[in-house]
DNA sequence: GAGGCCCATGTTTGCGTAAACATCGCGGCG
DNA sequence: CGCCGCGATGTTTACGCAAACATGGGCCTC
């Protein structure tokens, strides 16, 4: 009885509750109660799948629930759990394939695992800029982060990070100080410089990425790496911005060089633009020069030539981005290290022997 | 006395407070209120910059805040206002130039509004899949959902959205029924025609994008209605699936008719194929076959020819598609329609006047 | 047949915040 | 000189959910 005098004056519908925030009306867990008849401790049970209901109970309440159209309400339920079931991801720009790529697979992954992603675009890739995203995502709604660039930009930034948030990082060599997830850049760039020596090339030239990319760096020094290796003499080192028109302009020069028969470029954009300067120059491919990239976008097999070039698993990497954040988040050990995921060498019609000299 | 009594023992730093879900301890309002000698509601009050208190306590507050490292809890800030400040994108992958930069646009204006974007990825294009999408948003934390879909995909999973929940549509006809913002699909492609057109081209061909998508058939409706309008007759359509293979395989047959000297292809990607396939055959471009595309993508300055195409204002879509769903939440106005953003044709060298024929 | 035990369910409580309301003290004005 | 008003601050309460604890009835065991 203390029940049935309560319910009309303090829960009951007639009161028209205010409802201060929201627009619309929500149904609440004790709305759904008062419907089934049961107490609003019983439908939480229902809602989470809980054991020790009737299968009778546990109907009447999925009954409620759908006449009022109840969905629980995930502030209250972050609030009394003390997590969000969601992973921020931050990024600088989604204009590389390689990022894009890899959010992709690690909003898949996280949805997959019942999370959701939160985006963090960088606009500006400086310190300050990536300090503003970090203080944005303290005072949002996540558990983890997953930082999709190279990890100095946000060594001052991560002081302001709360404790408990984990990091995961991709595109960095902080793997002493961070968990990070990434291509195996320096076996890919082997695989290339290896591929072109194979066919006969005398050396290999390199048009790499930018000074700040810690994938560009690695990709450089593999590449050297590899030529000194095999007892040959590297030239010099050629930079672009991974931009098609950054690779036209180093074509443009490398055209001119009689000397040069093989490329190894460090992603396939750079490898059109290249593609379109040697085309320009009359410098046929693969018969005067051979051209491997670096990524395997999907325009890379209808590139003039067909492009071969690094196949990267990027769905592989979110997935093991997402894997390992979780992983961190329960405790259960990869606090630190480096993770490779290997590349995979797609060979297309853009590499041949170089022309016979004799 | 009460108060006395009751500090220590109920919110008291020797109790050491349980903490149920998080793992890392983090400072409440009451902490800092207790440290800076205050009630909670004034720091309530300063965290929130409202008037009413002085230079002084206000400091004291700061300096309680920083002590203790306080970040506001989101969850219980979100279930007091009842809104979330956070924004749900559901987009079926992220492989199309189009959906990328209209994301990251997104998520930079949204950023800027002071809202975080969630994303939900639809792995495969069906109605259970965006269904599934749209369930796992309704338990999701957002105020508001962007869709980067063409719509009817959404339609029965519509019943389920909250009813407060409003609703943004890109890359759709359905502005009777949503809000819908997208770039002038029409106007782009009547450019587009009339370039080819104005250049002496007798007709002009379409490789137009699947079946399913808004876009491809906007596209392809306008191309047919402005050859149809100039007096001239349209040629089949031919249709692709946005991928520069199909475009290549579209090409190869293309190439075999002497009759075509103009193609207009719905993306800019089939048209890097196409351009392969033409190449491959002998066809010279812009000599023998012009060929103009859409969307402009970074590479299409690097495509062989340098592709003349249809530049498409991303950031402008997405800009407008937050101030569409931020005024809709704020029950101002704009329910229904369409707005559409203009496209520019951007002249390369893929386009000429067709080969005298005399 | 009595005691205990366990299963299904109900009740209480508090998560951190902020709106609404309460209080308190001080200055100005009649 | 007393009262009013207002500005600064404190107190209470509820947001919706779920853990912890409470209850109560049926069944098993000896």
């Amino acid at each position: 009885m203390d029940t049935a005098d309560r319910t009309p004056s303090v829960t009951g519908g007639g009161r028209g509750r205010p409802r201060a925030g929201a627009r619309g009306q929500t149904a609440s867990m004790a709305d759904v109660a008062r419907l089934a008849g049961v107490s609003s401790q019983t439908v939480s049970r229902v809602s989470n799948g809980y054991a020790g209901v009737t299968e009778e109970t546990r109907q009447q309440v999925l009954a409620a629930m759908k006449e009022l159209g109840y969905r629980p309400n995930s502030a209250a339920r972050a609030l009394k759990r003390g997590e969000f079931r969601t992973i921020g991801v931050i990024t600088f720009s989604l204009s590389t394939t390689g990022n894009v790529r890899t959010l992709e697979a690690i909003a898949n992954s996280a949805a997959h695992e019942g999370y959701a992603v939160t985006l963090l675009p960088v606009a500006v890739p400086t310190q300050d800029e990536v300090r503003g995203a970090f203080t944005r995502l303290e005072e949002l709604a996540v558990d983890a982060v997953i930082v999709i660039m190279e990890v100095h930009l946000l060594d001052a930034a991560t002081i302001a990070l709360p404790p408990h948030v984990q990091v995961v990082v991709v595109d960095s060599d902080a793997g002493d100080r961070y968990n990070v997830v990434d291509t195996d850049q320096a076996g890919g760039s082997r695989a290339a410089v290896r591929h072109l020596l194979g066919l006969g090339h005398g050396t290999v030239w390199h048009l790499g990425g930018p000074e700040g990319s810690f994938a560009a760096q690695r990709r450089a020094d593999a590449w050297h790496a590899a030529l000194v290796e095999a007892g040959r003499t590297p030239p010099p080192l050629l930079r672009g911005d991974w931009s098609a028109e950054s690779g036209y302009r180093t074509g443009l020069e490398l055209a001119a060089r009689e000397d040069c028969t093989a490329v190894f470029v460090a992603n396939d954009q750079m490898a059109l633009g290249l593609l379109r300067a040697l085309h320009e120059r009359g410098r046929r491919v693969p018969e005067d020069v051979s051209v491997i990239g670096f990524d395997d976008i999907p325009e890379a097999s209808s590139f003039l030539p067909p492009l071969t070039t690094l196949h990267q698993d990027f769905a592989e990497v979110g997935r093991l981005c997402v894997k390992n954040v979780l992983r961190k988040m329960r405790h259960e050990g990869a606090e630190r290290g480096t993770t490779l995921v290997p590349t995979r060498l797609v060979v297309r019609e853009s590499t041949a022997p170089p022309p016979s000299q004799a």
